[in-house]
DNA sequence: CTGTTAGCGCGTTCAT
DNA sequence: ATGAACGCGCTAACAG
């Protein structure tokens, strides 16, 4: 069916250590058997067969890449980065959806390291860190987005403090003093980081923290749904909601929708994370760019540098940060600063606005 | 590091045969050493290693998917069903990304048959049908989305014609008769096929196919954009504008934007292939479903058949079709039909419904 | 029903 | 510098 080393050293009335030798390169052969044999290979059209390979050296040119979904924008392009990095180097991607259910995980991960993986990527759950741990023991292991608490895994993470700050203060740049924020889950290193970059902005601008103003939930829709009423419904509602859930974004959109409120007019709205067509959107979406490329190379760089440091236990940084960065685009407007609020915290009964026309610059 | 088939074979003072037997079942053995194996197996943690299986069975319990990106919405749903449907059959999904490159897919697929994948799911450039004829031979194939004519490998087909001319229909009742058309290049089989569709509608129902309302290009927003201006800038521009080239759909709506024209008031948009954030756009938008979700699903159930039926080369039928649907939503509307225009095929003039509001059901 | 033997394709000792 | 022999972990022939 194909042909084997076995078939390339007959063809070259070489034995086949000779041949294997040749081939690899390990550089124990003379040039000359050297470059005839990698001809002779070339001609007959010979492929190392990987399992064989991996059956001796442990090994599988496989790398897997564990994530949540693929609907998520950023999980996208971190896919489609990995894969074009890897492939360039030999190696194939196995991605995986783990539905950030810790089962699923568990499975996957079994299933991934009985495949002799060489190297893993992975967004934890946080609830598999022992097993996560005894796996790094055999394989390089690379969180991304995600900590696991468990773990001391090395780990490349977004910036989230800082970019949900960059965003809060954007918004109080703009103006607006009553902030909505639909932020993740708390149990998760980004719930917990994006609410604390809010916390910190408004203490920044002496803003007094309004906790019916902050929303934490589960990464779907329905949440951005729901969430987003409560804040509407609110006595005194927001001048501006900022979505740090990037799931929950498409749930905000429809209630605003259903509400005919228009954006940014009505509403300032802020979105984390960028997705394809938010800059198509009408208005453009302005949003906190997490940085996904960056993200996903710089995981393949650490795991690559742990896959060549083979049998080095821990040493040195475990923790990455990848800076975010704000993006403005249309779907964020100036208010009128009712009067320059500052001092300690009477704010002035923000009476009314006329009519702040949309700065769009 | 892991316990091997010798370990549980000494563990139960029984022959590695044995213990092969008894785990994988072949049921050639005696029920009580048959679950005492499965009894110590478990315990010691014991977890067959698919390498070396691999290499004695030449299976390898992987099975590929390759499409082009990651971006489009269809192949994000094909991947996570693909994924589930497999992994549940205790294969795992490679995912390749090929991006519609000739060149990348060669290389992809060689690299697939390297690791001795058990099954290949396939959305094909057209570039490599001689390559992928060799492969079939070797490895079970199903073509996926777009047939490789120079194959005669199991296709799993949208109905491309259908779902263009339902699309078109629905525009037509709505009273449009100026319909633009941007739709994919005219050597795929999608691209083909929706045009076709958009013609019989056309023809149907007695319009004449203007050509200079019929644009075709690449997978990409900008083709969308620039045919998008093309079509408006037409001194008897459409009423309407179906976006049957999936990835074109954002080029069009920044140009609508850009240019602040109103849908559906000033054009009705109808596109092909649905997006999650489609139906919280404002207008939500109307599309033509391809059925991503069936067509993996079709795809995997075929693929299974002809793996399961190994050997078998062809017999029966070769080419599946997944009916298209049309999903109505907010971003096509009634339009005045002026004037009975209709001479040759006189349907009953409904001479005009002055304003007939956005039927929403 | 079980144990023995052989070999999948390759890398890596040993010798030479 | 090269060849012969061994074994990775497992399954599948063959005997018994």
């Amino acid at each position: 069916m194909s042909v084997t080393l076995k078939d390339v050293a007959q063809a070259a009335r070489v034995s086949v250590s000779t041949a294997s030798r040749a081939l690899t390169g390990t550089g124990l052969t003379s040039d000359r058997t050297q470059q005839r044999l990698v001809r002779i290979a070339r001609e007959l059209g010979y492929r190392p067969n990987p399992i064989a390979r991996g059956l001796k050296t442990g090994q599988s040119r496989l790398v897997a890449l564990l994530v949540h979904n693929l609907t998520n924008a950023s999980f996208q392009v971190m896919a489609e980065v990995v894969q074009a990095r890897l492939k360039a180097l030999g190696y194939q991607m196995l991605l995986c959806i783990g539905g950030d259910d810790p089962q699923q995980e568990s499975d996957t991960l079994t299933t991934l390291v009985d495949h002799r993986i060489d190297g893993l990527i992975v967004v934890p759950t946080g609830k598999n860190g022992a097993q996560l741990k005894t796996l790094a023991k055999d394989v390089p292991i690379v969180c991304l987005v995600r900590r696991d608490d468990a773990t001391d895994l090395e780990t490349v993470l977004a910036d989230d403090p800082q970019g949900a700050y960059l965003g809060t203060r954007h918004l109080i740049e703009l103006g607006h003093t009553r902030i909505g924020l639909i932020v993740g889950r708390q149990d998760t290193t980004s719930g917990r980081e994006r609410l604390s970059g809010y916390v910190r902005a408004l203490r920044e601008a002496g803003i007094a923290r309004d906790d019916t103003l902050i929303h934490a939930g589960h990464y779907v829709p329905e949440t951005g749904a729901s969430c987003c009423r409560k804040l509407l419904d609110l006595s005194r509602p927001p001048s501006a909601i900022f979505v740090a859930n990037h799931e929950a974004t498409l749930g905000v959109l429809r209630v605003t929708a259903e509400r005919n409120i228009a954006i940014p007019d009505d509403l300032s709205l802020l979105c984390y994370e960028d997705m394809p067509w938010f800059e198509w959107h009408r208005p453009a979406i302005s949003i906190v760019d997490n940085g996904a490329r960056d993200l996903a190379n710089l995981a393949v760089d650490r795991l690559l540098h742990r896959m060549d440091a083979k049998g080095n236990g821990s040493e040195g940084v475990r923790e990455y940060r990848v800076g975010a960065r704000l993006i403005k685009r249309d779907s964020c407007r100036q208010v009128d600063t009712p009067a320059p609020a500052r001092s300690a915290k009477p704010k002035s009964s923000s009476s009314k606005s006329s009519a702040a026309k949309s700065a769009k610059a």
